[in-house]
DNA sequence: TTATCTGCAAACATTTTGCAGCGAG
DNA sequence: CTCGCTGCAAAATGTTTGCAGATAA
């Protein structure tokens, strides 16, 4: 357990959002740490290792993180223009997707569902625009 | 349309599988085409703005499409150790998202519910494994 | 002290782009 | 003939790795 190591799980016990390692890196070195990329890459991927973190590859091919400690296994709702999450304690969709799954005869059914919408504000200006992307 | 684009379009059509671009273009220069793998790429981009592919991002990054001439909208479980996927025309989980996500204001969900798990096969062998990874 | 971690920079893999030339309409 | 598509190679992006030196235990 280092400085660096400390900072980065510091960092994600500030939020419960999805963040890039280059996110982070980021972050870190305006809050002057003085930590190596590489080094938030290598414990990113330590900290995922030992479930500490969830991982989900966003849209554009980014790794994202975000800690891992809710008591209650939930998913995020996010808006794909705004950003904004919520989320959902929805275990509905939990049984959901391990009943699926092991109708299948698979197990540990990982459901990456990680909803993407578009948020109230959003459909409201798409509804007048409908600019066809 | 020119006799690349035909091709790959083609070759989609002969499967129902994800395949990444560069696969793609392998197979097409296999199969005695000249083509670039940027035309695939650019090919592939093209089609997926125009809705008639799939698109998935893969645990590495990698972007797969898949032909997109289903009739129902299904999902897909794919085994995360054999690369197997079973098609799921589970209109549940469908009802499902877009009822979650209305609830929180959003529309236009799109539940990337692609359900990554452990087939039969690889559960059997981890159980007597359990080496850690 | 010693094994591990860090930082840098170079290596990698995938995808995108600039540009000159070919080909479809 | 003209415009768009293609191919190549170079660039961009995100991530990983080799290695020498710093650091935790």
């Amino acid at each position: 357990m280092t400085r660096q190591r400390a900072a980065v799980v510091d960092l994600l016990a500030g939020t419960q959002d999805f963040r890039s390692a280059q996110q982070l890196h980021e972050m870190l070195r305006d809050q002057g740490e003085t930590i190596g990329l590489a080094t938030v890459y290598r414990t990113m991927q330590s900290l995922a290792e030992h479930g500490e973190v969830d991982v989900l590859r966003a849209d554009d091919g980014e790794t994202l993180y975000r800690q891992c400690a809710s008591p209650t296994h939930h998913h995020q709702l996010a808006c794909r223009y705004c950003g904004a999450t919520v989320e959902l304690a929805a275990e509905a969709v939990e049984r959901c997707a391990e009943q699926v799954g092991g109708e299948y005869g698979y197990s540990a059914v990982q459901h990456a569902v990680e909803l993407f919408g578009a948020c109230s504000d959003r459909a409201a200006r798409e509804a007048q625009a409908t600019t066809g992307r």
